[in-house]
DNA sequence: CCAAACTGTAACCATTATAGTTGCAAATCG
DNA sequence: CGATTTGCAACTATAATGGTTACAGTTTGG
């Protein structure tokens, strides 16, 4: 199976923060841009804060704001803020121990499962939600040029 | 959501076909060990097949072996076959595309998306079904060495 | 001090995927 | 021909997701 799409809609909610830069962002407005109801932003919001990306001010004028220059937010941050648990998943049931393959297959499985998650995790680690919001920033500019 | 199991026991399926050569090993048999049923391991024997990882003999005597030497076939090879899909989702629903991040998120995504899959299939295909056979093997050692 | 504008969170639903299980037709071998 | 094996379809239970409704709490400002 795939990830859920918590990862894109977290991405997604800290370019939008880091876009209106201090004024803090209402989940309604960020719902109509990602184009889904506030409460699943809100809950978005939830793990975002639970990891200290983001705080937020309830009542009149509220909203959320980023917790810190979105240079020093990398999608690593993001994802291991709303993606629990590892990439990839042992076997349903633990392997029948008698026998060589069976009796020690999970423990070469979590070596090789933990380089590859290792290796996606370096690219996540190098990218910034500045730099995301530069990347959609220069893709509007080249949708207007054609 | 992490991926399924289905890549760990595909895995497993390969190293025990590498471990007994080329005596075809039937489903029930890999199940013994996998610890399920034999109708989940045909599952995965399907599709290896079709990836022409596997070749398989029906009948008495029948059952299945590696198609190919095991050094020749790698973690990205097998993660092919039974991940299907890619490993991040964007949006449930597609983003609002009047606004600036709305309009263009999604296309910068599938870019950061596309770098941190790649590092990941990578380190999948530099790791041989052989290497993980030789690595079981070598744990069994030092388990019985304790 | 109250109403309006926000938030957080729980509860429920529909949808989807997985893994397990049962059942049966087809193929192979002796 | 019978035993062994496969492939595949169908059904189930379980779990996770995302959407939605509902409601209580906080803040601001008239």
């Amino acid at each position: 199976m795939s990830l859920s799409s918590r990862f894109a809609v977290a991405v997604h909610v800290l370019t939008l923060l880091a876009q209106v830069e201090d004024r803090p962002a209402t989940s309604e407005y960020m719902a109509g841009s990602i184009n889904t109801d506030p409460v699943v932003v809100r809950r978005i919001l939830g793990a975002l804060r639970k990891a200290g990306l983001v705080t937020t001010q309830p009542g009149v004028g509220g909203g959320s704001s980023l917790a810190r220059d979105p240079e020093q937010i990398t999608l690593l941050d993001v994802y291991r803020a709303v993606e629990k648990g590892r990439l990839f998943s042992l076997h349903h049931r633990p392997p029948n121990p008698h026998g060589v393959v069976g009796g020690n297959i999970q423990t070469t499985l979590e070596s090789v499962f933990g380089e590859a998650e290792a290796a996606m995790e370096e690219v996540l680690a190098g990218i910034t939600v500045t730099q995301v919001l530069q990347d959609v920033v220069a893709c509007a500019g080249q949708v207007v040029e054609q």
